[in-house]
DNA sequence: ACCTGAACACCGTTCAAGT
DNA sequence: ACCTGAACACCGTTCAAGT
């Protein structure tokens, strides 16, 4: 599923004929950003991996945009929404099988959050899971006048989250950058941040916005689901006060 | 303040002389970005801007990434934080001043979360918010072993809510591409989505995931305070269960 | 109808040559 | 010690010319 351009201007990517084509170059492209980085993504090595002209690219791609916005769609099919006829399943389970299913496509993409989050991405996976989500967060006791509150809180949570938790692998800084920013934390700490200091064991690595190392955040790792259950527990007591 | 890299390379930033320029360098950078976007920005338009060569930047700044994490914290140094020993403000108080004065700056800047969420960002003004909101979660009643998971699910929600609230007016995507998306989003929302189909009023472009249009959210955008609530709610009652 | 090579107007970074 | 212009190896996109 793709979204669809003008098709004076190009060729329709939802006809048959030549339809490989197009999906061809969404999964090549995928791959070059899974293994690059979005950085270093370009249209000449995608064009020469398939073995085709750079501009003959822009005959199924208005441009770059476009393209980028289709491999988002393309890796967000494998989000698993639980359908909620799904009998024996609380809405706030299938709710939390969402989120976590949301989180391990991001993580396991970490280039797509530069994609998703910079820009605007209105795609049909885009909306198969927000139609998801809302139905859950009715299910939960969420009323219609906060529905869309409590959507995009949901949202900005778990997306959020996973963006900054996620840095790609590739986009390892410099080692000077890194040892500098190592050795500030070690000096701001002593100094004038004793929280800080107390508790971000050198080398823990473990604290947004207090990290050096790129990956996944360390240690155990409970901070995601720990976040969760405060904000679903605060929306469903919301709902009762 | 900024990040200080190895003195044997280039000029140190810290020292009395020249100071000056490593400063300008970034305040234009930053009006740089500011204007046009953190894709757009580049260093030969900047060195021309500041009327000298591109080559000169290098002798105060590594590389563009050096640059970049500068510009973050300049920027960061807006952040207003409470200090804790001010009477009569409770620390849940102290924590929402925090949260809204991070959404604020990082909403009137927006395009530094391009930089800031794709990469690891240790400097002086995020080690100082980070011990500001430590100090109040733990004032709020989180106790030690929870500590970290509650800083990073407060950082995941603030930073990465005002990151996908937030996008770019410059970078309003091509008219066509907008349009296949608000159609995507009438299609889409008739057949399969009734619940987005029954929430979003056609131009409400009210949700993420959902909108069509950058810029802030549209309508009452009561979303962040509410989602804020619920997560802090959460926390609280977290310790007491 | 589709593809192509060449071109246009750009990038970040380096480095020998200047002062 | 600092700055510079020119160069290197790239970008996204367009378009006349081919088949």
């Amino acid at each position: 599923m793709r979204l669809q351009h003008d098709r004076k201007r190009v060729c329709a990517p939802f006809t048959k004929r030549k339809r490989v084509d197009a999906q061809a170059i969404v999964e090549q492209a995928h791959a070059l950003i899974h293994e690059g980085g979005s950085a270093a993504f370009s249209m000449r090595p995608l064009a020469s991996a398939l073995g085709t002209s750079t501009s003959a690219l822009y005959r199924r791609f208005p441009s770059k945009e476009w393209l980028l916005i289709a491999v988002v769609d393309y890796v967000l099919e494998d989000v698993v929404a639980t359908p909620p006829n799904a009998q024996a399943v609380t809405a706030r389970r299938r709710l939390e099988h969402l989120s976590s299913s949301l989180r391990e496509v991001l993580s396991s993409h970490p280039h797509l959050h530069e994609i998703l989050t910079s820009r605007v991405t209105v795609t049909p996976n885009t909306i198969r899971i927000a139609e998801a989500a809302l139905s859950c967060l009715r299910g939960v006791g969420v009323g219609d006048s906060d529905l869309v509150d409590a959507y995009n809180a949901w949202s900005g949570y778990v997306i959020g989250f996973t963006a900054i938790e996620t840095k790609p692998p590739g986009f390892t800084p410099e080692p000077d950058l890194q040892e500098a920013m190592r050795r500030q934390l070690e000096d701001g700490g002593g100094l004038g941040a004793p929280t800080v200091a107390e508790l971000m064991s050198p080398g823990a690595n473990i604290a947004f916005g207090l990290r050096w190392a790129p990956g996944r955040l360390g240690a155990a790792n409970t901070s995601f689901d720990w976040g969760l259950k405060a904000l679903l527990d605060g929306f469903e007591a919301g709902q009762r006060g």
